[in-house]
DNA sequence: CTAATTACCTACCGATCGGTCGGTTAACCG
DNA sequence: CGGTTAACCGACCGATCGGTAGGTAATTAG
């Protein structure tokens, strides 16, 4: 019933569906979803287009198992930051922001964003599922580490959709842009990653600095 | 060679125009690019493909088209608000963040940014005409109201790149979130948009505040 | 008047789309 | 060994895609 050995060239059901997310994950990155079929999916992972549908019933089905697949190595991030008691209320807000760029623009769930919005249209699960399952937690994590420092006095307490819009506001649309204007040559230098992370971050404890 | 009088059932070709243009913007907002087919604009323009094939060379052309349309009006609003001699810098930047709010949440050019994002892989000029003449005009005049706030000292001088990712971050995501989420039946809630802007204008001032 | 042009039509094209059907191969099981 | 099943494939489907060829009614020009 079950595979007794590892051989080297697997060939298990679970081996090949994450072969087939890893590969697809890139070809809707590079290509969007609309812009890559089934049989260019199917080719990219040396497999026939029926094959594809052996382990995914559909298009979407694959869409949603693309962006769920890096859901959690994600969201683990957040949650060891806050879960770290050695660290202060802003130290740990630092980290988090930290960790929050690093996701939604190097790792592919948050890169996935444009995507997620081109197919929310059509498939509003999907922007249902990111939003519950990626965006709330996020929220939550953060805003664990805000009302965290307001107990203890380091930070002021700050209305949480504002906090929210600010905070996040600049990472999504920084992706976005990078997303948009990623055939721009000087991509970097137009968008420069980790100096406009830190003046962000200052501005974010700027607004939760304590007296006045 | 022109028509001579205005009758009230007018045929010409900028009309035409005109109307496809304003037609197709509402259904890509409501679709997508590679959701709308150029048969349902052309159903929607009470028209046959053909008849669209006259007025514009294709469907790249055509959405070209959808998002040039509002540049001007949308920079104008802006552009108006920097050449008032009578308000001060900061009634300036408070004018200014709300046309931006207005424009980007509210009209189409600046709800078709998720769908620049779409299409700029397949079409990289559209991207690039998108940040040419709307997103640089739009910094440029938000950068003017700064620059003469800071010459007349009544705003601290702040980082260019710094600056315009605070400013336009939340804006945009807000828009793209709205979008995205435009399902849900308690957006304005969780999307507060005047509440969003108030305290967003006050963070911006914050960071232009003279003093220490 | 005729000729030309404008704005639109019907009918069609090849290509490609997402998806399916009926196998085939190879490993495992009793 | 035969039987079952998991993993995969070649060939095909109807639908729809963006785009086009060629014609036509109405207006305008000379």
């Amino acid at each position: 019933m079950e595979t007794s050995m590892l051989d080297p060239e697997e060939k298990s059901k679970a081996d090949s569906r994450e072969r087939i997310i890893h590969t697809t994950t890139g070809l809707f990155l590079e290509k969007g979803f609309a812009g890559t079929s089934m049989s260019t999916i199917a080719k990219a992972c040396d497999m026939t287009k029926a094959s594809l549908y052996y382990h995914f019933s559909g298009k979407e089905d694959l869409f949603i198992a693309c962006v769920t697949h890096g859901y959690a190595t994600a969201l683990n991030a957040l949650t060891v930051i806050v879960a770290d008691t050695s660290l202060t209320a802003e130290q740990k807000l630092r980290a988090a922001i930290t960790a929050l760029y690093e996701t939604t623009i190097t790792s592919p769930v948050g890169r996935m964003s444009p995507l997620i919005a081109e197919v929310s249209r059509a498939f509003p699960k999907v922007a249902l599922s990111f939003h519950t399952e990626y965006i709330e937690p996020q929220r939550e994590a953060l805003w664990q580490i805000v009302e965290d420092g307001v107990a203890k006095g380091v930070f002021a307490p700050v209305d949480q959709n504002q906090f929210f819009h600010i905070a996040f506001g600049p990472i999504v649309t920084l992706s976005l842009s990078r997303e948009m204007f990623a055939t721009f040559d000087d991509l970097d230098t137009y968008f420069p990653v980790d100096a406009l992370r830190v003046g962000h971050t200052d501005v974010l404890l700027g607004m939760l600095r304590p007296g006045t």
